[in-house]
DNA sequence: TCCGATGTAGAATGGTTACTCTACTTGTGT
DNA sequence: ACACAAGTAGAGTAACCATTCTACATCGGA
């Protein structure tokens, strides 16, 4: 909580994340952030602007609970980060990817989707780097978007079965 | 156009694929039926059930869309489907799939979440026996969720990464 | 022919909610 | 001490929207 933005911003994705993007009205927000209206206001002008202030901070959080810190051997960063993928799904969200969501709850907003492009964009480039995987980075985002999507529906089987998939990656067939 | 019903399911599919789920009002709803209010209500008593509807809807088209009459021979039946997704993809929904968007837009509704559950356990278990690969059910469905997410931002080339991914299950790694 | 079921058209209603505004408090630098 | 920047508390407003209700049209079968 080092300024008013981030306290708003971690309030915020909070309650996005718990409640959706479509239940919250802007007074449950308000208690989320545990600011006065009028504050909320000042630093978020309207409640499009609270959506891009939490999922801004959703992907700080995100980027560096998956990638930081990771093992320098390639194979291993590989199995560590799709476990914490999977630790992440199971304390942070019980349904998929947060971005995805806000996407689907207003698909006519343009800046929405260029954050949803920005966050994905980011996400497979580190985890390319992280593995060493230059040429794989689509096959390393559909793995990661599938665990994501999957984990809901099949705990940590989706877990495995992306480990699975990944290792397939080393021996490329075609 | 067979009966009101269906005449009404269709109008609704159509309405939140193209507006999602928080954007159209249930005039709205009612134009892209094409009925008026009282029979839209009378068919759909409540603005949930109207996106219940859509969604039953939806899961009959996707899944003889994409499943019906694939080759009989596992290998090509694979790359067949999932070319059919790429298709659905780029000519139903720019944007992820629908299940998913309606449960993110409404997290709290539980026959929502049933339905997409359903929905899922049934395009696996249709993946699993179209390819014969009845052992990896889930990682058939990662890589069918991961194709859908990733579409909307790499277009074809996730359609290739996903075939990629599915050839390595022949050869079991673990 | 006439009745009842089923449809259209669209006007009320009642509740919700995003956003604004007023009045008051607090803390900090000069 | 005091001015002012920045906060709280919460009432007011204007629009929107899901749902219901009223009035009328159509038509197939007894």
């Amino acid at each position: 909580m080092t300024d008013m933005m981030s306290k708003i911003s971690e309030g915020l994705e909070r309650a996005f994340a718990s409640q959706g993007f479509a239940e919250p009205s802007v007074e449950d927000l308000r208690d989320a952030a545990g600011v006065s209206l009028r504050t909320l206001y000042k630093y978020t002008p309207s409640r499009a602007e609270m959506v891009l202030a939490a999922l801004e901070n959703r992907h700080q959080r995100y980027t560096t609970r998956v990638f930081d810190n990771l093992p320098k051997e390639p194979e291993k960063a590989l199995d560590a980060f799709l476990s914490r993928i999977g630790e992440w799904m199971e304390t942070e969200t019980s349904h998929g990817c947060l971005f995805h969501a806000a996407v689907a709850a207003d698909p006519g907003s343009l800046p929405l989707r260029q954050l949803l492009e920005h966050h994905k964009y980011e996400v497979a480039k580190r985890a390319a780097a992280a593995t060493g995987r230059f040429g794989a980075e689509t096959e390393l985002l559909v793995i990661i978007e599938g665990l994501t999507q999957t984990w809901p529906l099949r705990g940590e089987a989706a877990v495995k079965a992306a480990k699975r998939l990944s290792h397939a990656l080393r021996s490329p067939s075609s």
